[in-house]
DNA sequence: AAAAATTTTTAAGCTTACTTAAAAATAGTT
DNA sequence: AACTATTTTTAAGTAAGCTTAAAAATTTTT
């Protein structure tokens, strides 16, 4: 299966889990930046590979074996993300940029020995979950976004759902990193803003990055 | 540059360096395992594009511009067969395997984050030259095929210039590794074969293993 | 040096993964 | 409910990187 094929399944399965779920040819189409046409006509043909549900004007669904090929794809990038971030001073997005590459060109043996190697880790660098080798995601989330949290109550980062760069240069400079405690200072109902405590700086942050930072409360 | 060109040129470079330099357009495309015509069609457009020489009939001669692609492509190749070898309990052809796909998909950067956290290595694990981030070879070779020691001396392994299964399986078996010292304990000019000890153990090798299999004298 | 064998080149054609442009259907707005 | 805007689909076309088959040139053999 080409990398092109590889891509279209993860973007479908990332736009399936997300809140407004659109896995309309357009959404897939903009995610991988390719025209409506080419993602419609992708649509069509991996139906005849039994990868996806096709249906003209429908959301596009995954099979079970397209569902399979998608987690197998995260696996690899998310073992490739943990590893590089592991080994390597590099930018979250640098380590991003170079797993979106390598995650097409690694042997399943490879992924086996890279998670074993870093102790089958759970999560990757930004806290998202690794499939395990079947392709399931054992862990259950129960992490919220930052926008939904109360005032007052500390909890702990749990997930940074991005790839953008300003994001993480951002989140770099201002101590926003997996397992780091934020404490909630106020919630400003009005403009959807939240302030917080982190290393003893308090910061305020719009709902662009309060939707896509997650945590956990603590007890 | 596309994977089919960057392995295009690096065929050219690795043929043009062994003893029979052959570079014309069946040899590349043997060793690629595409037509003869493809070759002769991709060869006319690198040169379009001033990677190589091209004249009909004539071997293909990289420029300074292909010769540097090439080189920055072994690069990567053998940065990642040191670092899956140091990693990772995996066989050398398996890792040649991993690195053929790797090599394309990694950028400048992380090859050099991968150079310094190996300590800038002058050797992959088959004991071929590392070239630096100019893509130039700095370490002088001195080694010797086994083909053309002497009776009598002992050696030190310093490259495994193959990409063979059996060869490696052979090796892993035998203690044929870099770094290890054999003893020539008998040449046997007329069938060219050489019987060495290694590791305590006599074995009895052929012209195909003595030629691929360098070593440097002991003082 | 001529004949035979091989290699290289040319030519035509295929598949993948796109593109743009226009037609058809759906979704949003008044 | 009708009109407008957007999205999806269809259709036609392109570039990359191959293929096979046949013609042209080179190399090898006798």
């Amino acid at each position: 299966m080409s990398v092109a094929i590889e891509n279209f399944v993860k973007a479908i399965y990332k736009n399936g889990k997300r809140d407004h779920n659109d896995t309309k040819p357009g959404n897939i189409a903009k995610e991988l930046g390719i025209s409506n046409a080419a993602a419609t006509d992708m649509a069509k043909k991996l139906a005849t590979k039994n990868l996806l549900h096709y249906e003209k004007y429908q959301e596009l669904k995954l099979t079970n074996k397209g569902t399979k090929m998608a987690l197998n794809v995260v696996r690899k990038h998310r073992l490739w993300e943990a590893l590089l971030f592991k080994l390597f001073d590099m930018s979250l997005h640098d380590i991003h940029r170079e797993a979106e590459l390598l995650e097409h060109q690694t042997s399943d043996l490879l992924a086996n020995k890279i998670s074993e190697y870093l102790g089958n880790p759970k999560f990757d660098p930004h806290g998202d979950p690794i499939p395990n080798a079947s392709g399931e995601i054992t862990t259950i989330d129960t992490s919220i976004p930052l926008s939904n949290t109360e005032e007052g109550k500390t909890y702990t980062i749990s997930r940074l759902m991005s790839d953008d760069k300003e994001f993480f240069d951002f989140c770099a400079q201002n101590g926003l990193k997996y397992g780091n405690s934020v404490l909630i200072s106020k919630q400003f109902s009005k403009n959807k803003m939240t302030q917080i405590l982190i290393n003893n700086n308090t910061i305020l942050l719009n709902e662009d990055f309060t939707s896509i930072i997650y945590v956990n409360e603590q007890n």
